[in-house]
DNA sequence: GTCGTTCCGTCCTATCGCACAACAAATTCT
DNA sequence: AGAATTTGTTGTGCGATAGGACGGAACGAC
């Protein structure tokens, strides 16, 4: 997760003040509460830059100093002070788009949670009505911001292929969207002008899941999304893996039986005709009008009937796949493979051991994301922080204060 | 490329210097020849910084001044003095292992072949064997070199899963290897100690063509590797995508057709039994002993039969799950699927753009190898001067003067 | 052919960031 | 209670790049 891919630049010393100063505020972020003994051993740098460091960071408000613990002392000599993420510090707007639902809230550093609203959305609407939705959450999510507070920037999840270059959501399927600007239809709808982000909601579920959930110290990991379609974050080598366009992912579309079903995409037996929600909804019976909340209908299991557990199969010699492809680390399960996985783990291990060649297979782990539902959500905020770690001044100069004063006008 | 991938740590002046020093080099490397001016645009430093990280380089006999050529003016203004390798500088080995010869190279900084020389190794050799007819070979190649010369160190490409941790080849299913350290053979057979790096073909081909073949400036592209079994290399975002264990890229074992032919892997219709050398020697009615000279033998066909049409087609329909996955701005067809592109485009490009996904398909392109058939070997060299771009001063330091006169005795 | 323009290399100085050493402070261990 | 240990703080030094002044080398116009 450094920030560097510079291409072929070289480094100057403010270039370096920079990058320290962000590399130290992603420790902060990443810990929530760090000493700064810590941050010396971490970053391989000298003590008293350390507290120039951690000096600047508080005198612009980011982080404060703070006591260590109580329990945790661990031997002799002056205990370090801490560096914590300051009350008022810093947010950002996250926006986790579903299929029937929208999830908005506020995430400071630290990834805390300190708002949250959200609100169904009809799977047949509009993109601007959408848009409308969101920014109504928004202006709730915003109610009580310190004055203080700052708007860094709005992180935007959506069940789609996004064009990276400018944000673009080239194709949504289940909001049958068509190159749809969401971005700028949020803002319009905010009368604001602020950085927007918006990414794939798997690409954010594994860097959320990277970042603080299930893949933490990770570097190369997938994230499988059952979210109607089916879709995949990569992490490899510890960055996100985007591709050309930023359609990295589309596993849904691996060919997979080719005597099988018809794919919406034209083709036919790709791997979510198999383990697609509308596969599984038909293996348990599920009436078509519940397929977006399968997760909940399959907690209501608690025995997994013969066709759902070749479903399971299915899973697994899919994975094998990605797998053999990517050779992962770690394989997070979620959206309604969460669930599944809880039915069919049996099933899933054993296709996934059949099918994937020895030397990936043994190295890999599958497992439930840590951060539950919210790993998009999280995901969306990691990427509208993500200018702060990169350059913490210049970020934080551009950050709007006052947002609900100018979001009541 | 960049060397940059520093997880948390923070940056010192020293890793300043380091990093522009190698990142300058890369750029040498990359260009050949190039003029500092253009060093100052391309690296955004300054030019007196320029000067003085030129005259290190100098110093260290990695570069040295050369007039600009003849025919390249672009304008008024003093012509920039140009960087270029030194005559006498520093060289690396590079090894790269088929399944039926060994081709070995020493190789300068620029990518140019020094000396070359080539053996067939028998497929069903020990490994021990195979390591005393490449150490051979690299005797042979070392015959010429200057006294001031150094050696860098050894690039080995091999056809096969190489553990990225310590370069154990796990699996080398045309060799019939398991767990070979081949490595160390190679140097006890030299006698030497000096630095060894293993990877992959089809990783090393994804590199090369990366550095200075058909991807030249292209940060997000697949080298697919037709050589008896099928492989793929990624490089993605600039870097090498390796995975946890250094087995990404495997797709030979993608599901292709579950109802298709059995794969030496244990599994049915894996992507390679379609179009694997044996499924496409059987397709043209090649004789089993030729199967691993199978580019020439394609290289005599001027039209294609109607069982290679087809193979032609499951080579783009197999594509279209690598490009969904891996969204590659351009994807290289290396070994026998040079030759087997010539005779089937059609049938490729019908095959990938009826199977990928718009989206993906729409940034894609296809394309030869730019180093013909060199690409793994160019590659191995690569990752052999890999630790020059990241610090000359200590590489070079711990470079190997008076090869020819070590290897003699 | 000469002069002006333009761009580049070289030299010197300035600035900035980190490392280092010395000292003071805050704990733990004996 | 004192020694030992670790850390925060402060001032100094080193090193790397930036910037400006100067001279050199080519091009173009008159």
């Amino acid at each position: 997760m450094s920030p560097q891919r510079r291409s072929g630049l070289g480094t100057n010393q403010e270039a370096i003040r920079r990058h320290n100063l962000g590399t130290l505020l992603r420790h902060v972020h990443g810990a929530g509460q760090i000493s700064r003994a810590e941050l010396t051993t971490l970053m391989g740098l000298n003590r008293s830059t350390i507290a120039g460091l951690v000096g600047e960071l508080e005198s612009l408000g980011i982080s404060e100093r703070a006591t260590a613990p109580e329990g945790a002392r661990q031997g002799a000599g002056r205990p370090s002070a801490g560096v914590r993420i300051a009350q008022d510090g810093p947010y950002v707007i996250a926006v986790d788009l579903g299929v029937d639902r929208a999830v908005v809230a506020r995430v400071g550093l630290g990834g805390q949670v300190l708002q949250r609203a959200q609100a169904p959305v009809s799977s047949d609407g509009e993109a601007w009505q959408v848009g409308a939705a969101v920014a109504a959450l928004i202006r709730a999510v915003v109610e009580d911001v310190p004055g203080s507070s700052s708007l860094v920037g709005i992180g935007i999840s959506v069940p789609g292929l996004v064009r990276r270059s400018d944000g673009l959501v080239r194709l949504a399927p289940n909001l049958e969207w068509h190159d749809v600007s969401f971005g700028g239809i949020v803002l319009a709808a905010l009368g604001l002008d602020i950085p927007v982000s918006i990414a794939n909601d798997a690409d954010l579920g594994a860097l959320a899941e990277h970042t603080r959930g299930a893949g933490v110290g990770v570097d190369d990991l997938i994230y499988v999304s059952g979210n109607v379609g089916v879709g995949a974050g990569v992490i490899a080598g510890g960055h996100r893996l985007e591709g050309a366009g930023g359609y990295a992912g589309e596993v849904g579309h691996l060919r997979f039986n080719p005597d099988g079903r018809p794919c919406h995409c034209g083709n036919q037996g790709c791997w979510e005709t198999e383990v697609g929600a509308h596969a599984i909804a038909e293996a348990i019976q599920c009436p078509a009008a519940k397929v977006a909340q399968l997760d909940e209908v399959l907690d209501g299991f608690d025995q997994a009937s013969p066709e759902l557990r070749a479903t399971g199969t299915a899973l697994g010699q899919g994975l094998a796949s990605i797998v053999n492809s990517f050779n992962p680390q770690l394989v997070v399960l979620g959206g309604y493979f969460r669930s599944l996985y809880r039915l069919v783990s049996t099933e899933v291990n054993a296709g996934l051991a059949d099918r994937a060649l020895p030397a990936p297979l043994e190295s890999v782990t599958l497992a439930l994301p840590g951060l539950g539902a919210d790993s998009a959500l999280l995901g969306a905020a990691e990427i509208a922080l993500e200018p702060l770690f990169v350059d913490p001044v210049a970020a934080l100069g551009t950050a709007l204060d006052d947002v609900q004063a100018r979001l009541a006008g």
